[in-house]
RNA sequence: GCGCGGUUAGCUCAGUUGGUAGAGCAUCCCCUUGACGUGGGGAGGGUCACAGGUUCAAGUCCUGUAUCGCGCACCA
């Protein structure tokens, strides 16, 4: 190289994705592109394509998960923009209720020493806020810097006044099919972050427990077991199976006792929720706390005995008990069953202990009253397109959410995960949705006396007080693909346009929480599916396959790789060697790796432009050749390339349609570097220099040899570009002399 | 307890409807002063977890086993 290059002196140095990137975003952004209404008229032609972004949560800071779903969907978007769709993909972010407020709760626990009742609602919520709106601009930051094509413009949050409207249009709607109830329950109560929780916010721990095995006392005949001697003192009955012949003499008698300090009275019932072979086949039922034991008291008719309140305590029992928290009171009624001669047995078992997923606090079951969600309840689904449910017809949320996916009318990513799906539905149980924290969307809910009114606005009058309590954050979040394109009003043209969504791409983990909630909601309020594929990508962990945590501080931050490598390499090494449902292993050298590819297809350009400026024809003095897309005049060999790479494209667009992205990502690798670079460019080394082995003056093989080149290049940057927009962007600039954008540019076909 | 997934080269993973085992990285050897400090060529390395079965033919289909991981339920 001299000089006298015509090649863009760029080329000479290295790619320098820092350099590039943040200019070829704004380049994007400033001529529209990401906002459907702005494409061009192809693709206002084209038929919607919609994605919604799963909106991360405001608690911080994005990371590599997030990385790996931001490069699969820009994928998924900027390979049907360049086929022609009118492409919609639709950014937000998540207040996430209990997470976030928890965060901030804690921080300002540990800085100034202050609990959330000293400090209040409304100053509470001044600076749950304050954090979120700091977390929600770093994260829109991070997004930019991965690249994504995401329509800024349409920006939406779970929790601003669009998504409110929809939340309560969505809580009175289902309030009027009589869907959403309150009632008194045994519910998940987390004491530490004082608030019930849903089932699925529920982590099970695997730990060493001691069972139990005693009488109340010597009048009583009958032995239980448990590894919670302390709830004992709420016991209202004693069941058995009703086939248990030890136990059949007993069925039906009525004892009274006094347990540690309270006086009890416990009834023999024949249940067949009983296991027989368990302990001593007897059970002592405590309708107060335990879900099962609420369940077996509602068949008996057995009354509801709180001993235990919303700080872990317990509230009846002898000094040493009352008032102690539970783990203490364990240990003093094993103490006075010790004393008094009644237990007969300690062994050891394993247990799994129910916490809070957000608070890690141990979950105590507590009767209370709180807002629910039915899924069994049969209501009229006024309309409906589900196949399967008939518009006008009686159905359930639980039927919604099966016939969604067996219909096949949303098809499952990867397709095992329809029995995962399919089994956690037939365990549902009704959805508490109500919290006691302050962070999320009130439950539009007022009261006046014994007088309940449910709105989207406070009732008119005098007198009225609203609910307290807050929504569980999905509730909102299962609203998602249509509270962000205008619902409730169904005219809004977004709505119409590109509802329902095409899809959903999201985390196996989050299928419960997220994937099934919409499928409930959108078939309850559209009688529609929310979207027709889901795509379950898994998590990403550290290169030994260990999850990424801060306590084995294996954390990598996509920014930093980003700096590092690029945007393209981060994004690249996301994505290849990562199947859908399948959790992946990323390590810096692969991102590295990918790097060296980028600066690859950069070098390759280097060549190619070199060889038309003309600099590689040896000493022949020839002007410069100009792409020609018409060219006709190949030679045989050339030809035969070029049926090669048509023939990779139709197998890549196909592998695209089919969600394969790792595998056309490494297709993609492999063509450019060691099919391109290292055969076609090698080879073509002495035709354009004119060496021996060629006819020294056939300028037409030189010539079509440098269309030749030249037509790879065009076709090789658009294969990359939904994989490495950035690089290949940057490339079609100058070889495009800027009179086109690649990412409105024709998939090849 | 019910269910799901993995087990293929040193490592990370592909392997489409059954038809002679693949890639990247790593290792070793050689080459390379004009696209590429990030280059090229080549080599070694696999009883496809194990045992049966179906088949002309099995990494692929069936049955079972082992092992690792995950989910759900139970958890008195």
């Amino acid at each position: 190289m001299n000089e006298k290059s015509l090649i863009p002196e760029k080329f000479l140095k290295p790619y320098n994705p820092e350099g590039t990137e943040d200019k070829i975003y704004k380049l994007w952004e400033d001529a529209g592109y990401f906002n459907p209404d702005k494409l061009p008229e192809r693709n206002k032609k084209g038929e919607p394509y919609t994605i919604v972004l799963p909106p991360p949560n405001v608690t911080g800071t994005l990371h590599v998960g997030h990385a790996a779903m931001l490069a699969i969907e820009d994928i998924m978007i900027r390979y049907k923009r360049m086929q022609g769709y009118r492409t919609l993909w639709v950014p937000g972010t998540d207040h996430a209720a209990i997470a976030t407020q928890s965060k901030v709760e804690k921080e300002i626990e540990k800085k100034e020493g202050k609990r959330r009742h000293e400090l209040g609602r409304e100053e509470l919520l001044k600076r749950v806020n304050a954090f979120a709106q700091e977390s929600h601009d770093t994260i829109v930051n991070q997004v930019r810097k991965m690249g994504a094509s995401i329509d800024w413009s349409r920006e939406a949050f779970t929790l601003d006044e669009k998504r409110t409207l929809a939340v309560r249009t969505a809580f009175k709607t289902m309030y009027d099919l009589g869907l959403i109830y309150r009632g008194s329950k045994v519910i998940n109560w987390d004491p530490k972050g004082q608030t019930t929780i849903s089932d699925d916010e529920i982590v099970y721990e695997a730990r060493k427990a001691k069972l139990y095995t005693f009488r109340y006392s010597k009048d009583i005949p009958i032995s239980i077991s448990t590894t919670r001697p302390e709830t004992k003192l709420g016991d209202t009955a004693i069941a058995v199976h009703p086939d248990d012949a030890r136990y059949q003499q007993f069925i039906g008698t009525e004892y009274d006792a006094v347990f540690a300090g309270e006086a009890i009275h416990v009834k023999v019932i024949a249940d067949t929720a009983v296991e027989p072979s368990f302990g001593t086949g007897a059970l002592g039922v405590t309708p107060a706390h335990s879900a099962i034991d609420w369940d077996m008291a509602q068949r008996h008719d057995l009354p509801l005995k709180q001993v235990i309140d919303e700080f872990a305590r317990m509230t009846v029992g002898n000094e040493s008990i009352k008032g102690k928290k539970v783990t203490e009171a364990r240990t003093a009624v094993v103490e006075w069953l010790k004393a008094q001669g009644l237990l007969e047995k300690e062994e050891d078992t394993d247990q799994n202990v129910a916490t809070a997923e957000r608070t890690g606090g141990i979950i105590e079951p507590l009767p209370k009253l709180q807002w629910f969600v039915a899924v069994n309840k049969s209501f009229t689904l006024a309309h409906s397109t589900i196949p399967g449910i008939a518009s006008g017809s009686q159905t359930t949320l639980k039927d919604i959410m099966l016939q969604s996916v067996s219909s096949g009318a949303i098809k499952i990513i990867p397709e095992r995960f329809d029995r995962v799906y399919a089994n956690w539905i037939h365990n549902l149980r009704d959805w508490c949705i109500s919290r006691q924290i302050w962070y999320g969307h009130r439950i539009p809910v007022w009261y006046k006396s014994d007088q309940i009114y449910t709105g989207i606005e406070a009732p008119a009058g005098e007198g009225w007080t609203q609910d307290e309590d807050t929504l569980d954050t999905w509730f909102s979040s299962g609203l998602w693909t249509f509270s962000t394109l205008g619902w409730p009003d169904l005219n809004a043209p977004d709505f119409k346009m590109y509802h329902p969504t095409s899809v959903l791409e999201t985390g196996y983990d989050i299928i419960f929480f997220w994937v099934a909630r919409m499928i409930l909601m959108t078939g309850c309020l559209i009688g529609d599916v929310p979207f027709k594929t889901v795509y379950l990508h898994g998590l990403v962990r550290d290169a030994k396959g260990r999850k990424m945590s801060k306590s084995l501080d294996n954390n990598i931050d996509p920014l930093d790789m980003i700096k590092k490598y690029g945007a393209d390499a981060t994004r690249l090494s996301l994505i290849i060697g990562t199947g859908p449902g399948n959790d992946a292993k990323l390590s810096e050298d692969k991102v590295k790796g990918y790097k060296n590819f980028s600066n690859k297809i950069w070098n390759i350009t280097r060549f190619v432009l070199s060889a038309a400026a003309g600099e590689r024809f040896g000493s022949t003095n020839v002007s410069p050749v100009v792409y020609d897309s018409s060219f006709t005049g190949y030679s045989a060999i050339e030809t035969e390339h070029i049926k090669k790479l048509n023939d990779l494209i139709k197998e890549i667009t196909a592998e695209m349609d089919e969600y394969k992205f790792y595998l056309v990502g490494e297709k993609i690798y492999h063509y450019i570097w060691h099919e391109f670079a290292d055969k076609i460019l090698e080879e073509s080394k002495p035709i354009l220099s004119g060496l021996p082995a060629q006819a020294s003056d056939d300028m037409s093989a030189r010539i079509s040899r440098v269309q030749f080149l030249l037509h790879v290049v065009h076709t090789i940057l658009k294969l990359a570009h939904p994989f490495m927009p950035y690089v290949t962007e940057e490339i079609w600039q100058e070889i495009q002399a800027k009179k086109s954008q690649l990412i409105v540019e024709s998939w090849p076909i």
